[in-house]
DNA sequence: GCGCGTAATTGACTAAGGTCAAGCTGGACT
DNA sequence: AGTCCAGCTTGACCTTAGTCAATTACGCGC
């Protein structure tokens, strides 16, 4: 009996929001200690899922909000046709499973890139647990507005960006978050293949290819399979707004 | 006295959920005569748009939810340079303004593309009326649902898809919801310019010219300016898939 | 009815990125 | 250690759509 009870006390505390290393950087954050519990009460628990594997596919009734834990997700629409269309990339800290929030069904798709720790929130508790604590719905609320606004910025480059435009953002936005997670922004391990790169960019796989030398002979970039070092960030940002020069011209001309 | 009472009906009726034409496309649609009323109370009123004007734009506070009446508007982003990214286009009985519910903050711009009549939906008021009528929830949140499903079917256009297709598949769906409105799907008004159509799809103006007149010539078209009228739907919609193919043989190889 | 300006079309040319084919590389599995 | 194979890279070539420039058509105000 007092061995069930020590197993299920460090369950809870590895589960536990509050002792989580993405504490800050999650739902959780700015949220009180006592709201915290509440919270974590509502988290059903980790779960382990293998490179590879489905979180969940198209058509799957909506059960849960995903928290990444450790690890990275890619999430996808298919076709009839089954040729995918991937809409983004998560590390740890981001939420995925908003696409389901309103129909109930997902209309998307949720796959591990690599071996991944989730933190699952089913909507029901997560409900009643958000309509309480109002810090938790604006954080919530926040995250989800993120989202919109980062499949605006995936549509916009697909629309007017070129290639090299597109590989660049693609990467500085992958710094970014990695800076976000209190990782060092310069040295990125790519866990999705070229492949996937291409096709969230709307490009092929050659075409990543030649841009990763390319970069590479610029003296931007450090690139060994997965293994990406950034070495000159100026140059990389310079490159993120190539085009908009005419766009400014053609304005201004108007 | 009797005057101001006749006005007022007068009012209410030509706003009214119930008598309005779009009965069977909007909101109200699956709702109870009861539950009408209710709804009636909620929508703030008309409001008439030029061409040109804006509903909402970056920034703004998230006021109300917004249903096209007549008319029809274009949806947008911009960038910091002042380029647009076009999200889409909205017939009647279409509601734009989702994009604010998560943060309170409109984070695209909607604008008129003809003289068009809108209704308001102000958030609280709708906010009380949901709670209380779980059709008219379902029914929102299904209306959402399909704007995101749109907006996916949007980025895989951009993503994969070549220029004859994107503007085969950009007519058809017009047509689709032509027909919904009881219109006729053959005959389209483009209420928006080419440099609109260029922009939603991610191609240049030159490029949509050149197609519609190829289209002409294959005969699937016939173009009168912003008249379209589609001679052969069948060519048309072998055009929307036409790069599936090689993508379905890739699958059944692997 | 007559210009004016914006929108659309058309043509010639160019360049960006896709396609195809060949080769390389590094890890997984005997 | 050796083989296999998916993932990646590289090169040669080609197609598509973009660019630039000229022209036409239309809608609007006078």
């Amino acid at each position: 009996m007092s061995f069930s009870a020590s197993v299920l006390d460090l369950e809870q505390l590895r589960r536990s929001c509050g002792s989580c290393a993405l504490h800050e950087l999650c739902l959780p954050a700015g949220i009180s200690a006592d709201d915290l519990k509440q919270l974590d009460a509502a988290v059903r628990g980790k779960r382990t899922l293998d490179r590879g594997s489905t979180l969940y596919r198209d058509g799957d009734s909506f059960g849960a909000l995903y928290v990444v834990r450790s690890g990275s997700l890619k999430t996808f629409v298919q076709n009839e046709v089954g040729d995918q269309q991937i809409l983004g990339f998560h590390l740890p800290g981001e939420i995925v499973g908003f696409d389901a929030m309103a129909s109930n069904r997902h209309v998307s798709q949720a796959e591990a890139l690599e071996r991944s720790s989730i933190c699952e929130l089913p909507y029901a508790h997560l409900q009643n647990v958000v309509s309480e604590i109002p810090a938790l719905y604006r954080q919530l609320m926040r995250v989800i507005s993120r989202e919109v606004i980062e499949e605006h910025k995936h549509l916009v480059m697909m629309g007017k960006q070129q290639a090299q435009e597109k590989l660049a953002i693609f990467l500085e936005s992958l710094s970014d978050r990695y800076v976000r997670l209190h990782r060092d922004g310069t040295t990125l391990t790519l866990s999705m293949s070229r492949y996937d790169i291409a096709n969230y960019l709307g490009l092929v796989v050659e075409t990543i290819s030649r841009l990763f030398t390319r970069m590479e002979e610029m003296g931007i970039l450090e690139v060994n399979r997965k293994l990406v070092r950034i070495r000159r960030p100026d140059l990389l940002a310079s490159l993120c707004g190539a085009s908009n020069m005419a766009a400014s011209r053609l304005n201004d001309a108007g």
